[in-house]
DNA sequence: TAGTCAAAGTCAAAGATAGTCAAAGTCAAA
DNA sequence: TTTGACTTTGACTATCTTTGACTTTGACTA
């Protein structure tokens, strides 16, 4: 078993006995296991992902810690998973919007939560930027803002 | 728990019970925490902004004071327009979500709207974009979602 | 008015965390 | 054997907090 498991075996069970988030200090976290703190960073980053239905805050300095929250994952809620997944690493303006709307259509997201969605997701905000970030940044921040719904 | 977390609890604390201001004498607040004056000046310059909402006034001298004041707001609209002014073409994730914050709390913002757009401050959205351009994007951002609740 | 003392303000250094990135290692599949 | 995905590591960076020396301001008294 390699040790990427390990750690991530042992924020999945934090999470359950926390009921739904673990909140934890990375250096400590690190010590226990026995690895360097960046390689808690790997193991957010390539298995609590939005795609699999995480939330990750943080807080650098004096009393930082790193917050994992797991989307509850309930029927109206897959829904919002499968877009999110389908969204990829960029998204093009159009698909981003049609995404929102559908969701918006099915009632799975409210009007309002629609149209602060949408209105980020207009090319006009990322002046600037190469259509290859912007559609990047755009992906990101749709993901985002999706999993912030199933809160 | 920091220190600094502390500190402004018990202000917040203060302010809610005197129904919306606070006033104290910064050496006596430090000296029942436990901590250096200087640090209650820091807890101000970072948790009790004009962006948080609050206005600062002081006194030095004989029977000096810090008195932290809630803002109060009258018109929805134009608390909004007044912040989207304010925020110019670029911006930090801090003090973003400072505005947001302030203006949920204001009740100007539904809960809803402004957990969508604290989403969509996160640093982590801008991945690959120098410092400057994260904030020129965020900027641009906010401005349009905060534009599209207006009524 | 000048001097003294009692506040609060400023700022930079040191401390405490977390984040990024690229190089090197591992391992299984082609 | 080569390749490529995944993992491990550590040097460097960014951000937030704590501390204390020094400065500024205001009130009161001689």
């Amino acid at each position: 078993m390699n040790i990427s498991n390990h750690i991530a075996q042992l924020i999945l069970d934090m999470i359950e006995q926390d009921g739904g988030s673990a909140e934890m200090k990375r250096n400590d976290l690190a010590q226990t296991i026995g690895c360097v703190p960046s390689q808690i960073n790997y193991v957010i980053a390539s298995r609590f992902t939005p795609e699999h239905g995480y939330i990750v805050e943080s807080r650098r300095g004096g009393g930082g810690y790193i917050r994992i929250t797991r989307a509850n994952y309930n029927s109206p809620n897959a829904v919002v998973m499968h877009a999110v997944n389908a969204i990829g690493n960029a998204i093009d303006e159009k698909s981003a919007k049609a995404h929102i709307v559908n969701l918006a259509h099915a009632s799975i997201l409210p009007v309002e939560s629609a149209k602060i969605m949408l209105a980020a997701m207009a090319d006009s905000c990322y002046h600037g930027l190469t259509p290859q970030q912007r559609n990047e940044v755009r992906a990101a921040l749709l993901k985002q803002m999706l999993m912030q719904t199933l809160q």
